[in-house]
Formats: structure tokens, C-alpha cells, sequence
DNA sequence: GATGAATGAGATTTCATTCAT
DNA sequence: GATGAATGAAATCTCATTCAT
């Protein structure tokens, strides 16, 4: 499942490339950047170590490099799929059903990269040189498309009167939470019910764990 | 308020050890485990790089130290303060009431100790060493205190019919989402608003975002 | 002035070739041998990499290559035209014209080839295979040359009764000096009266800088 | 002859860094910067490699370092002795004394401290980092002592009326020359006539090479 | 105990050279 | 012949760890 394919994009990036570029996505989550040795690397990628520097300048480079194929993966799909999909065409479907799609969409989509979601999340935390593209370029894109959701629901009344940033937090939290938490600790999940952990998890976003709601 | 002192068990712990593992706390967090150098811990400590190692036997064992300290400041307070202040002399609260209460005083810690925080969780991704006694001693005592309070409010026919273990992870994924959010992009949040947040988070939990619920 | 051309023999020497050891000259001449890389010779020559090892065995086989040049350069044109026009014709001019146009000659020669000199002068310092061949070529016939001018006007009674050896040795001197200094210090020099410079020095050379001497 | 010590300064100057910058004017002359590896210098100083880096943050850090050796091996010396000794207290001798005493003395420094001058004139062709601070501090004060003594002899009509700067020039190029002739072709000169052969070149500097002269 | 100079194994990076196309 | 992608040996540099003081 997690494929961790940059492929799609072969366009003109060169195999080689490629392969260092999925090694590396490899390596860096099972080590952390600075924990990966380019040595193996080049090994996962079946290359020559000097290979490696034909493609990036440094090592830092091809973690830099992994916003590229983040942003392919997930704007693009997340933009064009989701967003078309679940909210254009689903605007007459229940709430629920709509915001339970959403959600396991995106979290596919995370669990399908999530080496490379890994990697980048955690070492933005580290290299201001990625967190700012992120923050510049990235993050905007999805608030506001997350935004437009929400906001197109709280219009309807659908939703309580939140502010609908907090909302769009709310929800991103929770899939954050969710993700890290059966990321770090898998066996305290059953790992194929997710997706009836995500229904109910959208349930309680929804309706809360009190008794005596709907 | 995030002091990060490790100074309440001075027990018998050396003033020179105790200044070591709070600088490694506090590079740590900065740069990543890999990322740091025994160099900078022992500037930022006012020790000679040696000191280090008449301490801790290697870098790695700073690291594996830091289970100690992190224990000490949640299990302890948590047990105690919490549970005690919290669970028990709150049984008759409203649910919401104590839930928030209970959040806020979880949340309060370990904004206290973000850097230690920070630092295990993501190097508990890396190191099997230090996941292991996570996994073995920690999160156990965690889940059974935050399952027990569950329980309770379950019986008394406060919250809807979910698994306890459903709610328990459900708790703990919105704390973790909402700590990873707001640490990573710190001015999405407003600084000064944790409270409101933490209770607006609490009502979401509780009631969900759906209007028309109660 | 300085063309660098070598392309006077391009008898059956091939176009590439010969744009390789162009460019090889004017990189090791900025960069010194070991400072260069190949890389930039090859850009510099308009040519693969690749390409120049279909000429030259191995790097360290160009600057061996930079012999035949710099002799064909030197010898060439100093035996026949130096030689000739200068000391055979010139043999009842006045000695002080008769050097002066010997100096300016070589130097003259020296500038216009000044960073293939620089590359062999400077590298036969550093490798054997280089100066060997210098010592054992080039060097002879160029001493046998300035020998043979100094002993005709020793004999004519021109010169001072030193040892035939070391007026060439200070002949060569001086020059080797000026080019040296002129061309690390070039702004030390005015530019454009190297010919009023050339005929102080041979002024100095012939009469010396005491006052009271002719 | 070439002991090459810098010892002369040991004053704060630790041991190692001491040997480490010895062993490196004595590669660096010999295999030239470039060619120069890390390796070698840490072997012949006798220390691991790590600890060249301990004392210069780079290689070329090295190389950049060898000014101050040089310019308290030349400036303070020759200022101090030949200035005082030959200068001043010679005032009254015979130039060609005097002249030849200055030249042999500085001659002398030279081929002490061969390896060290070779090193920093060949590589300041390279580096622009050697030659700014060689043509900005060490060179204007080298002419300013020549230029004194030359105009001391111009005075009291010693001299021919050549502009000063052309006689520095020419005395200097002659050292040069001297210097570079006699180094790379050691076997072209008489190695114990160094004395003879200063004494013939400063009389050919000072009454030229035409018989009828003085 | 505390220091910090010294170490050297190992990391990243470079670059002359090869070779399939 | 010409190319330039790929190589990998070797270079520079880093840094956890040791140890004499």
C-alpha cells in the first residue's frame, strides 16, 4: 500500500533520479535525515554513491527535493479528486458522508506516503529551509480548500456557529492526531478496521461521544 | 513557562548531570538527536565535552535517560494531581467540566516540557530503545488511567456506546493533533486564546460540530 | 597579444585536439594543474569530457603535452628568427642594440605565450616527468643560443671578463625576474612602456645603475 | 640551510598547530597546495588527521595561515637587521658594499626559508586570499625600505638618475630572478659559490656588463 | 571529579576516468 | 569519433569518545 511511488511524475526527471529519490524517502523514514548515511542510500537506490551528487548538491538537497513530489501527491490529487468528487458532487449527500470521504481521502492518501509524510512533517521541524515553503506555498493551498468546505456547510447551517478556521483546525487535528498516534502505535489499532475507525471517528467530529446528542 | 527543569528529582542526581540532560533536552529539541553535537550539549551545559561521558556512557544513553525525567513529570503529576484533583474529586461535575479540566491540566504539561516531549516522540520513531519502553511502561499507565475515566463516565451513561478503548484513543489522538498543530505552526493558533481553544476542542468532543446537536 | 594560438602546427593535429590543449592552457593557468578539473577544461574546449581522454591518456598527460607547444613556440622561432635577424645580422650593430632586441624578442615571445609559460615554469617545479625534459631540451639549446651570443662579444672584447656561464645565468635573470614580478604585480609596472622598461633594464645590464660609469 | 622553523614565534602558538604548519610548507613546496593531501601533512607533522582541523578550520586555512610566518620572518628581520645594520650604520661604506650586503642578506632569509617563500609566491598566483593581503600589507612595506635606501644612494648621487621605483623594481627583479633560476636549476649554479656569485650580480647591477664601464 | 586536546573511524563530497550508446 | 552518465577511489572534514593531566 504505501508504494511510495514518485513515478507519476516521470516526465523528464531522470530514473536514476527517481530511484535516489525513492531510496532516500526510504531511508530518511526509517532513520531521520541526519540519522541516513548517503551510503545507503546509494545502496537502496542500486547506485553508485558519486551518483547521488550528479542529481543533488548535497545531501540536504534531496530532502529539500521531497517537496516536489509532496506537493504532486497530494495538491494535485487532493485538489483535483477530492475536491471535485466529494465536495462538488456530493454537495446534496448528507453531511456525514460527505466529511467521512473527505477525511478517509486524505488519510489514503497520507497512508499510501506516508514515508514521505513522515520525513517531511518531521524534519520541517527541524530545517526552517523546508517549514517555510510549507508554510508559504503548501499550507495555504489546503486551508483553503478545507475552508471553502466548511464554509460552504456553515452556510447551509449545517455546522455549529465556530469560527471556521477553528473548525478547519479541528478537523486537520484530528487527522494529524489520528495518523501520528496509529503511525507510532500500530497495535493498538486494528489495522484493518480504519475504515470503521475513521466512520466513527467523524461520527464523534460530528456529534461529539455525549450521550443524548443526535 | 517552558522551563523544562528536571530539577524536582535533585534527589541524588548530580548538579553537573542534571545541567547536561536539560542542555541535551534543549539542543535535542532544537536540531534532533543526530543533529545535535556532544559539542554544543556541553557548551549549552558550561561542562567540558569529557563531563559528558563521565555521566552517560554514550550520546545514545542521553537520550535513553530522558525516559526517566519524562516519566517522572507526567506519570507522577499525572497520577497524582489528575487523577486525585481531577477523576475523583470531580465525579460530580458536569462531564464537560472534568474532561476540559482534564485536557488542560494533560495539555499544561506538556507545553511545560515541549522540548523533552517533542524529543521522545519523534525519537521514539527512530530508536526501537526508546519506543520499547514507551510502548511497555509508559502508555500503559496512560491508558489506564484515561480508560478508567472513561469507564466511569460510561456507566454513569455519560457518553454514547463506543468502545472505552475507542474513546481512550480518540482523547488522546485530538491532544496529540492539536499539540503536533500548534508547535508546528504556532501563529495559526493565537497565542494567547489556549484556553478558549482547549474548550471550544472539549465542546467539539463532547457535543460534536453538527448543529442541532445539544 | 596573448592569443595562446598553437594552432601554427596544425599539421595533422586534430581540430579537437588542439581546442583541448587551448583551453587546458588557459584553465591551468588560472587554476594551476592540480586546482583544475577536467570538467572545465572540456567546457572551456566546447567538448564531452569524454572527448579528451580520446586524446590524452590521463589529465597529467596534457600538461606533459604542453612540451611540444611551448618548444615548437620557443625554439622555433627564437633560433630562427632571434637567432638570425638578431645575432647574425646584427653583428656590427652596437652591443646595447643588439641585446635589446635580444630581450625583446624573448620577452615579447614569453607575454604572448605568458600562461603557457607560467603553466610549464611553474609545474616543472612540481613534476619530475616536466623538468627532465626541460633540463634535458629545452634548456641546452637555449643556453648553447645565449652561450654562443655572449662568447662572440666576449671575444669582441664587449663584455667584462666573466665567466660565459654567468652572464647568460644573469641574462636569464633579469628576464626571468621581470616576468615574474610584471606579471604578479602587473599594476606595479606602467602598462604600456614595457619597451622604455625593456631598454632600461638592458641599460642597467650593459652600464650598470652606478653613476660615473659610461 | 632550510630549516624552515616558524618556532622563532612559539609565543602563544600551541606545539601541535607549531608542527602541523611546518609539515604543511613542507608539502605544500613540495607537491604544491593542490597537490598537497591532508593525509600527508598530518603524517610528516606527526598527528592524526583530525587535528589539523582542530587549529584550521579548512585546508586552504592552512595556506592562508602561512602569511604571518612569512611576514615575521621577513618583515621584522629585515626591517630590523638589514634596515639598522646595513642602512644605517653603513651610510658610509662603499655602495657596492653596501649593496652587496643587503642583497645577500636578504638572499640569505630567502633560501632559509625557501620552501615557505616557494609556497606563498607560486599559490598567491592562485589564490586572490594570498595575494590581497601580500600586495596590500607585506609589499608596501618591502618598497618603502628599498625606496628609502635607493633614494639615500640617488642623493648623494650614487646613482644614475633612473626614477626610484625603476631601480627597486630592477634590484628586485634581479633577486628574483636570481632566486627562481638558482631554485629550479640548482645544478646550473655552484652551490658553495652562492657568496661569489651575489658579489658578480651586484656588480653587474652596479657597473653593468660592457667593458669600459667603471 | 573535571577537563579539553587529541584521536581516528566514518561521513559527505569530488573528480578523473570508463564505457555503452 | 564523440558523448556524457555513471562510477568509485580518494579527498576533506566531522564528531563521539578517550585519556593524560
Amino acid at each position: 500500500m504505501t508504494d511510495n511511488n514518485i513515478r507519476e511524475f516521470d516526465d523528464e526527471i531522470p530514473e536514476k533520479k527517481l530511484k535516489i529519490l525513492e531510496a532516500a524517502i526510504k531511508v530518511f523514514s526509517e532513520k531521520g535525515f541526519e540519522g541516513s548515511r548517503t551510503s545507503e542510500i546509494a545502496k537502496e537506490a542500486n547506485v553508485a554513491e558519486g551518483t547521488i551528487f550528479k542529481y543533488f548538491k548535497t545531501k540536504k538537497d534531496i530532502l529539500l527535493s521531497l517537496l516536489l513530489p509532496l506537493t504532486l501527491k497530494f495538491i494535485k490529487p487532493f485538489a483535483m479528486k477530492s475536491a471535485e468528487k466529494i465536495l462538488n458532487k456530493g454537495k446534496d449527500e448528507p453531511v456525514d458522508e460527505v466529511l467521512k470521504n473527505l477525511l478517509l481521502d486524505i488519510l489514503h492518501l497520507v497512508k499510501k506516503n506516508m514515508p514521505l509524510v513522515k520525513t517531511v512533517v518531521i524534519e520541517s521541524l527541524y530545517h526552517e529551509e523546508l517549514l517555510v515553503p510549507i508554510k508559504e506555498k503548501l499550507a495555504p493551498q489546503v486551508l483553503e480548500l478545507l475552508d471553502g468546505y466548511v464554509n460552504y456547510h456553515k452556510e447551509k447551517g449545517d455546522f455549529k456557529d465556530y469560527d471556521t478556521r477553528f473548525i478547519t483546525r479541528t478537523i486537520m487535528s484530528m487527522l494529524l492526531g489520528y495518523v501520528v498516534l496509529s503511525s507510532a502505535f500500530p497495535e493498538f489499532f486494528s489495522l484493518d478496521e480504519e475504515e470503521k475507525e475513521i466512520e466513527n471517528i467523524v461520527n464523534v467530529l460530528i456529534n461529539g461521544i455525549k450521550n443524548g446528542g443526535v
